[in-house]
RNA sequence: GGCCCGGUAGUUCAGUUGGUUAGAACGCCAGCCUGUCACGCUGGAGGUCGACAGUUCGAGCCUGUUCCGGGUCGCCA
């Protein structure tokens, strides 16, 4: 805009440079051009200047242009002033293409956009609810859905056969960087008369031309995605969600450490990752190691192989006699680094996933950030030692058909057969290390489902009580079905290239679960309390 | 709930071994200049160093407690 009147320079002169205006004029070509700006080639000559909203505030909480930098709770106390920042409202706009892209994308693919119930019932497993007091049932409460799962199911079994939604999920569980807490949505599916590899199918038609065209990076992921067992995603990167971009993997020593003199190493499993040619310095190594032994609560340890091909530094002089060994086994050449981690096997192989993230983000050529890998793992284990009972337990959730069916349960049951290599048909899609869904073939036979709770000591009372209109639904006969519902914030966050959930979030809440912009979560009014039958029962401090 | 890091001007940060009046940049205010566009120039205002207690002749700096924020582990069927 360029004013060319002292009545025009009246108006302008005391605003700064947040307030609303409305501007008429003629738009003429500019003399100076400005190729920086994409209007830089024009300029409006007023002819009316009227003040819409004027803003009242000489010093802003932040200058909007570079919000990014500043306290994330001062932005998010101002959340609607951040968002004026054009590089923090991309990720709104794109967060709102994706979805819309999504919703196209499954319509296209048959399948129904349904709304599930938000005030629904408590389930008993799982996260912590959301609860909401009912005010017609004194002592009673609604519970706002961690997912829509038994709804979905419920809709298999009513003929609609293939359902989605963008559905809002609520669990009260603390955040993370890449969790926001309380609410989160999800791209929610199911299909009916479907397995496991009609469920892949359909994500990987529509996922990819969404990644490959609000993606920040290339997609280097062709359908069919990768398939990886748990338990070889366990054994070769130490963890359930694998960053494939990582050229590195997890290999075991353990038949070669667990007889050296290191202590740590003594009839442990003990595996390792070698990065050839590392030149990590001992500090960076150092602070390597300590972050592992953080993240993962298991120690970190390492050895060096010098020009010579020996063993140097770290915890080399107990590997002397096993050096031949090790050089076999793991193919080491002079330069290269060996990290160490050891332990019960599942300690070992975690430990050893973050060190190779570690190792794959610290050394230089073994990431290629700028691309998507997509992969699924597949083959969950159904039961699991649970560490505080010691007994028998749900790995993950009891919806999920037990690979081999009845006949299976049934040899666990009479023994034949160990309950702990039954794997379930169950799957998590993940990408770059994050992972972006989990999914199932459901188990829809009532009589499966029961068998499958007793070789956990449990029943059909439990069943039922635990899910009870889902387990009445079957016994009126329900087609098989499969589903999947991966997080539309996490894919937003993959798609926007950031680190932080709430980047992607209209209006994200704090680590603490406080929207401190609303000021929520905030105390109601006696009379409110008295509505809804509850009386409260604080701690005095 | 545990552990780690942080809290100094409106904002982002610096602040030495504990030592005079706590600095910079950006922003803000005033004036000047100006086809500027991350404008420029001159001047100015702006600080309970998160809070409390302690050590000390003396604390932004050391100690303890506490509050707040972030990361992480637990947790997330």
């Amino acid at each position: 805009m360029r004013c060319e009147t002292a009545e025009m320079m009246r108006v302008v002169k005391p605003l700064n440079k947040e307030s609303t205006l409305s501007v008429t004029g003629t738009v003429r070509i500019r003399e100076s051009k400005n190729a920086k700006i994409p209007t830089g080639e024009i300029e409006v000559v007023p002819e009316k200047i009227e003040v819409l909203g004027r803003c009242r505030h000489n010093e802003l909480p932040f200058e909007i242009n570079r919000s990014r930098q500043a306290d994330e709770s001062i932005r998010l106390k101002y959340r609607y002033l951040d968002l004026r920042n054009p590089e923090v409202k991309k990720n709104i706009i794109l967060r709102c293409n994706v979805v819309s892209a999504l919703r196209q994308a499954m319509t296209e693919e048959g399948f129904l956009e349904i709304t599930t119930p938000i005030l629904t019932a408590s389930s008993p497993e799982g996260a912590r609810d959301y609860l909401v007091p009912a005010r017609k049932h004194p002592g009673k409460f609604y519970a706002l859905p961690q997912a829509p799962q038994q709804f979905k199911q419920l809709l298999m079994t009513s003929g609609f056969d293939r359902y989605f939604q963008i559905a809002p999920c609520f669990r009260d569980e603390d955040a993370r960087g890449d969790r926001s807490p309380g609410e989160f949505y999800q791209l929610d599916m199911e299909m009916a008369f479907a397995g496991q590899d009609d469920v892949f199918a359909v994500m990987e038609r529509v996922l990819p031309p969404i990644f490959a065209k609000y993606g920040t990076y290339h997609i280097a992921s062709e359908a069919p995605f990768k398939r990886i067992s748990y338990r070889d995603a366990m054994e070769t990167y130490g963890s359930d969600k694998p960053d494939l971009r990582i050229d590195l993997i997890v290999q075991d020593v353990s038949e070669i450490c667990s007889k050296t003199e290191f202590a740590p190493f003594q009839h442990q499993t003990v595996k390792a990752v070698v990065v050839p040619n590392c030149g990590l310095a001992r500090k960076a190594i150092d602070k390597l190691c300590a972050e592992v032994e953080v993240q993962s609560g298991s120690k970190a340890y390492w050895c060096k192989v010098d020009e010579n091909g020996n063993l140097a530094g770290g915890v080399s002089k107990f590997l002397v006699d096993s050096k031949d060994a090790l050089t076999e086994k793991l193919s080491l050449t002079p330069g290269a680094f060996i990290g160490f981690t050891a332990g019960k096997l599942g300690d070992a192989q975690k430990a050893a996933g973050v060190l190779r993230n570690k190792l794959g983000a610290a050394v230089p050529g073994h990431m290629d950030r700028e691309r998507y890998e997509f992969c699924w793992i597949v083959d969950f284990p159904m039961y699991e030692i649970g560490e505080e009972s010691g007994e028998l337990e749900f790995c993950h959730n009891p919806f999920s058909m037990p690979s081999g069916g009845l006949d299976v349960l049934l040899k666990a049951e009479r023994g034949e057969l160990d309950p702990l290599t039954i794997t379930a048909d169950q799957y998590d899609l993940v990408c770059n290390g994050v992972e972006l869904s989990s999914g199932a073939v459901r188990n829809h036979d009532p009589e499966i489902m029961v068998k499958a709770f007793e070789l956990v000591r449990l029943g059909e009372e439990d069943v039922i009580r635990k899910f009870p209109a889902m387990y009445n639904a079957f016994t009126y006969g329900a087609p098989p079905h499969a589903g999947i519902a991966p997080g539309v914030d996490r894919m937003v966050m993959l798609l926007a290239g950031e680190d932080s959930i709430r980047e992607i979030i209209p209006f994200p809440m704090n680590k603490n679960a406080q929207d401190v912009m609303m000021d929520a979560p905030s105390a109601v009014e006696e009379k409110q309390l008295k509505e809804v039958h509850i009386k409260l029962d604080l701690d005095e401090n």
